[in-house]
DNA sequence: GTGGTCTAGACCACC
DNA sequence: GTGGTCTAGACCACA
């Protein structure tokens, strides 16, 4: 799977990393318990600094969607897909809440989120 | 229209206030061309430092959701709630996107998702 | 409060001084809202790297123990020893039965953890 | 007795190996005396490294808990349950007072924290 | 002033 | 080989 990083984004560069990670998982391109690159040749692939890489990791790591082995790699969660954090509905609403409320003040009403949500859940998965 | 500022909270004060203004105009607090209070006023009323609130009405300037006009003061934009810059196209799908791709990773697939936005929608236009 | 940190110790540094900080709260030497000192201002006060305070800081933030504000540093949380997180509860069974059979393996029946536990809080706390 | 080993788990794999034989010690199911799997015979039952095997007997030997001998074997020590080292008690100390410490942090008073011992006391001993 | 991010390079523990 | 820890020093955003 290609990782691109931007480093002129104003996103810091782990959260570009996490957010395109998961992507991935979301689109199929890794699969439950499939094996990630290491901290140290991803960062050297990407360019960036092995600590950054590994912040990307951990905050994954956090949030239940890969697993870090100290000697043997970094993987995708199993679970992935599947299992949900009872806390992280509270963020989840929270995340929409807001999409929903700045996408009024532009002019998306629920008929066009609803469309664009409908749109890019095609564009992401055909499955 | 009440707004409440968490400074315990781990997002920026300036970052809260944008984002509950503009909840307040989905939800139909604050109504398009409705005077916003000033800098100084809403500064002290929420007793935080005026740069903050200077810099949370800066972004909603930047976004085209409120008007500032130096002589006149602040307010809501006549065609917030319509128009739509075309730059926030690509913004919107972006966040859109990565609030799938993240939903998808803890078991939120598009039915869930949709209910989701569905039943947050009834809570913010329900007023 | 004073805070000691052992180099030579087995154990890594930032654990240590999360360690120490959570013992000065249930002691009662930091009280709920109470500031800490700043990340560098500690890391020069102890003699160790700004980084190293910033991770224990950061993993206490993480359990609900203190609160982070970019701009105005770090206290104490205002809910620390009462709120209790539903997932700790999992992880403080799974600690407490690891210490209960270490102990058995050394000696340490039930009447003697419990006594111990009698004295060490005792020793804790007057209140 | 069976031992279970989680590749995914934060804990390091030896280190769940020495607990979970600890545990098996309180819990009775294994007794003073009683042998213990051979270091290749439990790594390839358990489909791990020999090393890891042998670095997790290493630190059991080290607390006193069993006993290694180059020509007969494993086997629990005949004294565990019993005798204690002295240096053993302050690290007994130093991790009751941690989990005490981080307990009230959570809000686990003392009388929670007596309670849950003794629930946790009843599941090991009931055997 | 505060904490957060990123880089560079060292050493260690685990397997 | 792997990730984790610690150091040193830079720059940025927030208030």
């Amino acid at each position: 799977m290609l990782l691109r990083i931007d480093v002129n984004s104003e996103e810091t560069l782990y959260s570009q990393l996490s957010n395109q990670i998961k992507y991935g998982i979301a689109r199929g391109y890794l699969m439950p318990g499939e094996d990630l690159p290491s901290v140290r040749g991803l960062a050297s692939e990407l360019g960036i600094n092995m600590h950054t890489v590994s912040k990307a990791y951990a905050t994954l790591k956090e949030e239940g969607i890969i697993i870090i082995n100290r000697s043997k790699g970094v993987k995708v969660s199993d679970e992935v897909l599947i299992s949900r954090d009872d806390d992280y509905g509270k963020i989840f609403d929270k995340k929409m809440t807001e999409l929903i409320a700045e996408g009024l003040c532009n002019g998306y009403d629920k008929d066009q989120f609803m469309n664009k949500a409908n749109q890019l859940f095609d564009e992401i998965g055909g499955k």
